[in-house]
DNA sequence: GTCCTATCGTTGGGATGCCCAATGAAATGG
DNA sequence: CCATTTCATTGGGCATCCCAACGATAGGAC
């Protein structure tokens, strides 16, 4: 095994980053032609999704930092594809919506995203696909991992 | 079917961002006891792997920018960690090698990633990481599957 | 009611990663 | 000899991410 994992490039971390980057190079260039940025994009479709959201919780679920939020929002606004409507009920909140414009362009970046990331992952199979998803999404929804690396890796064998 | 995919935050794209960047956090974080960002390990590490290598190789390689890889060598040479030698074969490269100092905060930086490289898949089994792995290198190693194999690319061995 | 603390949107600065372009020096091929 | 290319370097621009503040507002403690 000492030989397999020599080359930086083969490392997890380097080899989920590479592939990041194409994913983001793929779907960037495909949703280039609605005149979005791919986080544009992103913070539309969250948008269009949790309803009247405030700027802050989009950017908690997106991982997104407040101030690009405010660049971002501007930029969705100006061009007639969100609204920030002060809430009444917490007037500190903008409720950001989604305008039909923005749904209708939210759609057609959508089919251009989803092709972009059928072109990603086009190396595998369906079921391959669904695999690789599946192990993703195990990786991502474990976050905690409370102290450190030193001990929870092998001793409890029966989990899973 | 349809519904499962709604979410922009399950698409495969940003699924792998996600996990890609939670993967530099925590390699990052590990070797920044060293006192080295991730791509100055990269890049010491991609150096001590490719012997004597010119810096536009190490760009090639690692898919960073030339205007970038000055700096790093810059900060690395300045540490002294690798060192820059004109190539006596073509005095337009710099040869760049590792020092004994680099090889050994290489060592220990290569401990401390593969420690945050394992706590970043302890989610899934040994065997799943095989499979995350497998799957992940078949999506990074299947290039250009744009066009459907236009033999056009093979027609250019002219420039030497 | 008055404090204290926390959050919200916003603005600022700074570090980094990636893209496009240009330079002088040097190698390569005709 | 000449045209093309590569190399290291420098420059600018844009986007992502981190840290820090600010005024305004909300919520709880008292």
């Amino acid at each position: 095994m000492s030989s397999a994992l020599q080359h930086i490039q083969s490392l997890p971390t380097w080899l989920i980053g590479r592939v990041a980057s194409r994913g983001r190079s793929l779907v960037g260039d495909a949703i280039a032609a609605e005149g979005l940025k791919l986080m544009h994009h992103a913070v539309l479709a969250a948008t269009a999704e949790y309803g009247p959201v405030a700027q802050a919780d989009l950017g908690r679920r997106l991982a997104i930092d407040p101030k690009d939020m405010v660049g971002m929002l501007n930029h969705l606004q100006q061009a007639g594809l969100v609204l920030r409507t002060p809430d009444p009920a917490d007037r500190r909140k903008n409720a950001v919506t989604v305008t039909p414009k923005g749904t209708a362009v939210l759609a057609r970046c959508g089919r251009l995203a989803a092709s972009a990331n059928a072109e990603l992952l086009s190396p595998l199979s369906p079921d391959e696909q669904r695999q690789l998803m599946a192990l993703l999404t195990r990786v991502h929804e474990a976050p905690s991992h409370p102290r450190s690396s030193a001990r929870a890796d092998s001793t409890a064998p029966s989990t899973h």
